[in-house]
DNA sequence: ACTTCAATTGTTAACGATAACATAACCAAG
DNA sequence: CTTGGTTATGTTATCGTTAACAATTGAAGT
């Protein structure tokens, strides 16, 4: 057959109207059962499918959330992402992903290609974004929501933290065992916000003790990785041997550095100290562990996806937008506190 | 407004018919400059969307080309998909992913959902399918493309290279060093196929040898992550400690068993070599570096992509189902060779 | 002024599924 | 054998956009 057959030819087929095809398939609606089992062979035989391009249209409902993260290739974001999607299957929701490459002016143009394809929501990593992308979601009749991050000024919904109040307990860590000469790798561009963000937090909790704060080394453009924390740990090697720890954007950067240490012959956490972010599963792999951040991307997922289906399918939706503050941990590992033995 | 203003507001407030706001939107259709202006004025002042999914129905073309990953989790998949989602993009056709956890069942009635989409294209990882997810996509008449792998029987094109066929180069390489006393960590569930393929491919390449083949250890369920690796070396260690190189199914499994060496004192590779799997960022980076195998994720979807446009957008679709064979290639590092110095 | 042709705009009828309404079939009770 | 009330099925119109065709306009050529 040319074209893939419609209810139009199953029906034919099996002698009904097509209004009664599209019962047969639907649960709890009034169709003989002997008709509906008929049906449903007759469209099995026939290889129909159900096309929902139709459906979405008749129904004004698509059944797609739109979710926009900076990159497909981080386990943080995907943890987040497969949660997500998890706890949206349950109601027939599906995720449209895409991924804005850490450039808010592609997170625009994915914004408006992403709307017209009519998502019943839209779920978008950081609070940070071009005016464009604000008025596009805030004319959208759609619930949005802000994830990673705690905006100042939400555009609707947020389920998220504060990157830069992380880092207070972070630094907390770190002074609370005698050290004070501490450095930051990562999160200089004004691509990487959440990046950033850690870094501001990281200064302002140095500043709060009067503490030295000079000691910052870029990680380049975001995504900062493995290779690029390398190189970083050199330079602030060079640049400032006496430092006795340094905080990272991310585990990757940090497994970067303590990969340069072992390279080095310098010992960590004997000689220096290094912390990540984001308890990546190399964090608790590699030797030593790193004292990391555990940002809760699952919960993130889980959360945001339960606020949708209440939203969407719930019966009692939130009046006001909703912000719901996850609280990342700190987990201390044996890069920074060497284990007794 | 409650709804969305839709194609008849814009053409009621801009004082002309449906169509010419239909064609206002589209380029290469006649409008008259100043009224295509206006319109697009007027449609923006409205907060109007272009509305995809009457579109779609209308024009019987979606732009989706469905994606079946196993984990969205996999920095190997995401490379894939990346570059797979960055070809299609210039052509308007965008992906929608899913992942089935590594199961073929899941994949089944992924299939059957993702159909019901309406996509132009579908793309699979993997050429072992349900009898029924066969069916199903021989049915859908639209092209079916298998990835990272080569099937016996393909259901239609295939990008991909033979994970058997691998595992030659990469124990010729350890066999070449005077090694004989060979193991394999990873793939026995029957779920992760290409993990499996790779240990049949190592065994055969034993077999062709005459080197024994009873160093396997299992990594357990896919996706086997570094922790695994760990165990299982620790395991390999303890029940087979005159092994001299392990090869293991991935990267991630190969960093967990160099981690555990790592903990114990085991030199590598003075003591016992590590193989491992993907190209992924950690094996150039770790200490030493892995050998491993470099499968071409990026190329495997810029070929996809390419394929998928050529079939969908060309003029010179291929008659035949096409095969296109990536070459994976062997990356030797510190981790079964020690660098000169 | 009168064709002729191109450029521009409008009208109609789909695309495939489904809510809403209308009708037909059935069964039990009186 | 009616009547009343279910249950099962059919009919119509619609979701928003667009191809195909029809109609109108305007400018150039004679």
């Amino acid at each position: 057959m040319a074209t893939p057959p419609t209810m139009k030819d199953v029906a034919l087929a099996a002698n009904v109207s097509v209004m009664t095809v599209s019962r047969a398939f639907k649960a709890g609606s009034t169709v003989a059962a002997a008709k509906r089992a008929l049906i449903r062979q007759v469209a099995d035989d026939l290889g129909y499918v159900f096309d929902s391009t139709a459906s979405n249209l008749r129904l004004q409902r698509t059944g797609f959330v739109a979710v926009i993260i900076p990159s497909l290739n981080n386990a943080n974001f995907a943890d987040t992402v497969g949660a997500l999607s998890a706890g949206l299957a349950a109601d027939d929701l599906h995720v449209l992903l895409a991924y804005s490459n850490y450039d808010i002016a592609v997170e625009e143009s994915l914004i408006a290609q992403l709307l017209r394809r009519r998502p019943e929501a839209i779920v978008l990593t950081g609070g940070q974004h071009t005016p464009g992308a604000r008025r596009l979601l805030e004319r959208a009749q759609i619930p949005v929501i802000e994830t990673w991050d705690l905006p100042a000024h939400p555009i609707g919904h947020v389920v998220g933290f504060s990157n830069e109040a992380t880092m207070e307990a972070m630094v907390d860590h770190l002074t609370s065992l005698g050290l004070s000469r501490l450095g930051f790798i990562g999160g200089d561009a004004a691509f990487d916000t959440r990046g950033s963000d850690r870094r501001r937090g990281f200064l302002a909790a140095l500043a709060a003790r009067g503490l030295p704060a000079h000691r910052l080394i870029s990680g380049g453009q975001p995504p900062v990785k493995m290779a690029h924390g390398a190189v970083a740990m050199a330079d602030l090697l060079q640049q400032f041997p006496d430092t006795e720890a340094v905080v990272c954007v991310s585990d990757l950067a940090a497994f970067g550095a303590l990969s340069e240490c072992q390279r080095r012959g310098v010992r960590v956490p004997q000689d220096i100290r290094i912390a990540g972010f984001g308890a990546f599963d190399i964090a608790q792999v590699c030797v030593p562990t790193l004292t990391t951040i555990d940002p809760a991307c699952a919960e993130i997922g889980r959360r945001t996806a339960a606020l949708i289906v209440s939203i969407l399918r719930g019966d009692a939706p939130p009046a006001v937008p909703v912000t719901e503050a996850i609280i990342p941990h700190l987990r201390i590992g044996g890069s920074t506190v060497q284990p007794p033995r």
